[in-house]
RNA sequence: GCCCGGGUGGCGAAAUUCGGCAAACGCGAUGGAUUCAAAAUCCAUUGUCCGAAAGGACUUGCGGGUUCGAGUCCCGCCCCGGGCACCA
């Protein structure tokens, strides 16, 4: 971590796009270029206005002398070091002994060469304001931020300017270090760990040994150490699956079988290769389209033997346990989405002419067995090939198959068909729609339930990856299914009576069964329940529980990620390092980019370190002798590090254990239903990424006793995005937002006109607003305070410049308030506030309080504009602001706007920051109303208002309003046939 | 196609817990005080329409409904944003 301190970039040594934006705007400001690191210049030269301004009103000079100086102080005093309780982070816990912890996540960053623009911190400066709050409140707050620094992006840029990996990704850390600062975010600067360190990944390899180490048991329904396995099958209390009894198996083949159950295991899959970034990708990581969700390069399907995580023995727990979190519900629901549990059967269906043979399928609707006139196979699926005809069946209608030429076999047919299908990407298949195509393999099926003889089918709207890979075709109750048949011409039967008219689709709705033996006239539910009966009975098939979620591929052929902990011995078998020899480091080269050949289809990654000969041979005694073995050469995904940081931030100088058992307890227990971190915030497009892996990994350390929660994140709250006007020319490329001009609500750059829409932030769309031009127009605090006061933190909003005087406005004027700006000299006074002051200040501490607790700042600052309002006048008319209404909202700006905080409460004459101070707490005395005023209705619109006093009864109500004269006058020309009268809120007269 | 979320003044938004004064707060705009003048500051007005005013009518995407009363609940649409998509 300290070499990320010691990093230190000159200013010219590469000049960032947001430093080059920066530059050009202030070109266009016509104001002088400026250090892009220290500002000092800029605060000098810049703001003509300023210097006219008096000496020690609140400007843009002012507050960034204040917030530089209490950033410094922050930093000298440790203000925001959070003690452990426990271990090497322990000093000064004693202080915080009687709080109850709190633990406040951001979803870390990947620290790009960029720079932030506005919209990035939105979150950070949420979750800041939350965590200064909550220590307020006698809370041990926990708040740091690291770094995710893996990763494709920084291998590109690397690639791109020549320059290590490393270099460039510690100089972004670095830069991006300086930016947050500038915020004044309060974090505890020791946690910030990187993925990146090699302290820190060696961490990551000593999980990924977990989970090699690691196997599921399905009847304790939790992972167990595979010594665990090893030992039942020696001991014969458990039976190798697949034949040959433990006893009579040689080493290699031992090793072989257990290897099957490890959690992470290496399979031979079609992986998603994408030539373009030079690396296979997740499922998650491609698009609808085909397409790599970085960069929307074509993805093709590759066989390979790659590392895989057995995510999927989870699904249900993973499914399950959302029940427990606080999350928002959308969320959750793309998560069971994901998971995509279905509840079913599976059915074996017998092969003609093969007894030893039978076919599962999964089904959701086995009451529709019946029905099934036909049934498909995905093509690839191995089975195919061992009950594929040698001829086709005498009277085959020539359509089924295919029209691959007249006087191919079948084996030749399906040869084909597999072609055709393969090379076909998911976007030609989005493109035909959903035109069924598929080949009769010649064979036949016997329909368990009524024996009927139905022909097999291979077509690729049947998918290799779900349920066994294989169906049983109902065309009566399924629209893919009837789509089929007609194609084929194959036979349609219902086994549900439709509720209307159905002609000439299928019909899924509910209905009494027909066509089904014993089933008939049963509704859906009943005839599930009660074929599900009869196939168990029978032994022809099983209740059966299948989800969408597939295993998760882990290797990358890439360089900047973490190594496998693995090496391969002469056999091919891997073989896992032991944990002394950890950690395994990226070797330094200088050839680190991967082998890209985008034309041809045929070419197979070549992960960069293999080509680090030295580093890929190994001499080391595993166990059976010193021996030379050859180390993995892929890489972890860039998701590997984001899977746990949040456990490395609890104790990140611990070198014997990932996160002290005690430390781990004290930060992730609490009062939540699922433990876990307090409250997580980030953007909502890591839903099923990132929130699903890293929920998986954690119920693995959580098995293996790790850690003491079920769940790592207890609490989640997805931040908005930060839109702003972005502008089109005619050819429909974005121009500089900032050098439009506006003319009679129309827009004109270079005095073309374009147009305007509203956008997300970012370079590419040339919209991109500095945080460094906002702090040099008004400074951090401003910026903090318009980004809470803009809407609310979960919703999205536009970005608007010409809006942030309002809250610049506020804290002038409260400082004006506070401070003498011709002297500096405070203007606050002892003498007690008049009563109606006091009673706003009471009411402004309640609504404030409730409204922070509930992350909802715009209205907390709303209220504290209303507060100052109230001060302005008080100081306009008595010449002094009361003490404590000054001191009070002090600290409850504290939160929000920090520097200018300490600032006055220094001034205040306080030695000590105020950030543990105690947040102000309401005097229910100065909150209770004595006189309400409610609005009379006569027959719903609003007549007129009365006083009544606070706790009257619906008599009372009722007679104050019937004595006001307007309404008397109204009612005089009325009958009145009903009063509703709702005490203290309204009193309402139907004459109609 | 399916599943979420949203639609309120010129603009950002409040109010949605449990149906009860729609538009808090801020920006912008208008007028005034101050100033040689401007900036800054302070005060006032500001949903739309009719009206000199008092006052009245209308108003939360559209159309219906429930209710004494609907931005809020129900039914049917439209539009915007996000997610999933041949998952048997």
């Amino acid at each position: 971590m300290e070499a990320l301190y010691q990093t230190e970039l000159h200013p010219r040594d590469s000049q960032s796009t947001s430093e080059r934006l920066r530059f050009d705007t202030c070109i266009s400001r016509r104001c002088s270029v400026v250090d892009p690191y220290t500002l000092r210049e800029m605060t000098d030269t810049r703001t003509p206005r300023a210097d006219d301004a008096p000496p020690y009103r609140y400007t843009a000079r002012l507050a960034d002398e204040i917030e530089q100086r209490w950033q410094d102080r922050w930093e000298q005093e440790r203000t925001f070091w959070t003690p452990n309780p426990t271990g090497p982070l322990s000093e000064g816990f004693e202080r915080v002994d009687d709080r109850t912890k709190l633990y406040v996540l951001d979803m870390f960053p990947y620290p790009s060469g960029a720079g932030l623009h506005v919209g990035h911190p939105l979150g950070y400066i949420g979750t800041d304001v939350y965590a200064r709050f909550m220590r307020m409140t006698g809370r041990n707050v926990l708040h740091a931020m690291g770094y995710d620094a893996f990763g494709l992006p920084a291998e590109q840029y690397a690639v791109e300017t020549g320059q290590h990996p490393r270099v460039t990704t510690d100089q972004n850390i670095a830069t991006m270090r300086r930016q947050l600062r500038r915020l004044g975010l309060g974090h505890d600067p020791r946690r910030g760990v990187s993925t990146t360190d090699v302290r820190y990944y060696r961490w990551t390899q000593w999980i990924f040994l977990q989970m090699f180490n690691a196997w599921y048991d399905d009847e304790q329904d939790r992972a167990r150490p595979i010594d665990e396995l090893v030992g039942e099958l020696d001991a014969g209390t458990r039976a190798a699956p697949r034949g040959r009894p433990w006893s009579e198996l040689d080493a290699w083949e031992r090793r072989t079988v257990v290897d099957t159950f490890r959690l992470a295991y290496l399979d031979e899959v079609a992986v998603n290769w994408c030539p373009a970034l030079g690396t296979v990708l997740s499922n998650e990581e491609v698009t609808a389209e085909g397409r790599s969700d970085r960069g929307n390069h074509p993805v093709y399907k590759r066989p390979l033997k790659q590392w895989m995580l057995r995510i999927t023995t989870y699904a249900q727990r993973l499914l399950g346990d959302l029940d427990l979190l606080d999350w928002p519900e959308s969320i959750k629901i793309m998560q069971r989405n994901w998971i995509g549990r279905s509840e079913g059967a599976d059915i074996v269906f017998p092969v003609e002419g093969h007894e030893d043979l039978g076919i599962r399928v999964f089904t959701t609707r086995p009451d529709t067995v019946f029905g099934a006139t036909y049934m498909v196979l995905a093509p690839e699926l191995d089975l195919v090939d061992e009950i594929v005809a040698n001829e086709w069946p005498r009277d085959t209608p020539l359509e089924w198959r295919g029209t691959f030429g007249i006087d191919v076999s079948p084996v030749e047919a399906v040869e084909a068909y597999r072609n055709f299908a393969a090379e076909k990407t998911d976007l030609e298949r989005q493109a035909e729609g959903r035109e069924k195509t598929g080949i009769f393999i010649g064979a036949y099926a016997i329909d368990p339930v009524n024996d009927e003889r139905i022909p097999i089918f291979i077509a690729d709207y049947v998918l290799a990856g779900y349920g066994s890979g294989a169906i049983m075709a109902v065309p009566g109750q399924d629209q893919r299914d009837w789509d089929f048949a007609e194609e084929f011409d194959l036979p349609i039967i219902r086994t549900v009576q439709p509720s209307a008219d159905f002609d000439g689709q299928a019909y899924l709705g509910e209905g009494p069964a027909i066509n089904s033996g014993f089933l008939d006239g049963l509704k859906v539910d009943d005839a599930k329940r009660k074929i599900v009966e009869w196939l168990e009975e029978t032994g022809k098939g099983v209740g059966a529980v299948t989800y969408k979620l597939r295993d998760w591929l882990f290797s990358r052929q890439r360089y900047w990620g973490e190594p496998f902990p693995i090496v391969y011995d002469e056999t091919g078998l891997p073989v896992a390092l032991p944990e002394s020899m950890l950690p395994v480091e990226l070797p330094e080269m200088t050839d680190f980019q991967p082998r890209i050949v985008p034309d041809d289809e045929e070419t197979l990654p070549e992960p960069p370190l293999a080509r680090a000969d030295d580093w890929v041979t190994v001499e080391a005694d595993l166990g059976e002798g010193t021996k030379t073995y050859l180390r993995e050469t892929n890489t972890m995904p860039q998701w590997a590090g984001s899977c746990w940081y949040y456990l490395r931030y609890l104790d990140p100088t611990n070198e014997n254990r990932v996160v002290e058992p005690d430390v781990e307890r004290y930060w992730m227990q609490g009062d939540t239903r699922s433990g876990g971190v307090d409250l997580y915030v980030g953007g909502a497009e890591h839903a099923v990424l990132h929130l699903l892996y890293a929920r998986f990994w954690h119920k693995v350390l959580y098995d293996l006793g790790h850690v003491s929660t079920p769940e790592p994140f207890a609490r989640l709250f997805n931040q908005g995005t930060i839109t702003a006007y972005e502008y089109l020319d005619e050819r429909g490329v974005y121009v500089p937002a900032h050098e439009v001009e506006e003319r009679d609500g129309r827009f004109f750059f270079e005095g073309k006109e374009v147009i305007r829409q509203q956008g997300r932030m970012g370079k590419s769309r040339k919209n991109a607003v500095a945080p460094d031009d906002i702090y040099a127009e008004y400074g951090a605090d401003t910026l903090r305070l318009y980004e809470m006061f803009m809407g609310p933190l979960d919703a999205s909003r536009p970005w608007n410049t010409a809006d942030i005087i309002g809250v610049h406005r506020f804290l002038q004027r409260f400082w004006r308030n506070t401070v003498d700006e011709e002297t500096g000299a405070t203007r606050v006074s002892d003498a007690l506030a008049d009563e109606e002051t006091r009673r706003v200040l009471h009411r402004t501490i309640d609504a404030v309080r409730t409204d922070m607790a509930k992350l909802q700042f715009n209205t907390a600052i709303a209220r504290l504009f209303e507060l100052n309002n109230r001060l302005t006048a008080v100081v306009g008319d008595t010449g002094a602001a009361p003490l404590e209404v000054v001191s009070a909202m002090t600290l409850m700006l504290a939160p929000l706007a920090p520097h200018l905080a300490e600032e006055v409460w220094a001034r205040l004459g306080r030695a000590e920051s105020l950030a543990y101070e105690s947040f102000p707490e309401a005097d229910p005395d100065y909150l209770v109303v004595e006189e309400v005023e409610i609005p009379v209705q006569v027959d719903g619109k609003v007549r007129a208002r009365v006083k009544v006093p606070a706790g009257a009864s619906e008599a009372e109500h009722e007679a104050a309003a019937r004595g006001d004269e307007r309404i008397a006058a109204i009612l005089d020309a009325v009958d009145v046939l009903k009063v509703i009268v709702v005490p203290g809120r309204l009193v309402n007269f139907v004459t109609r």
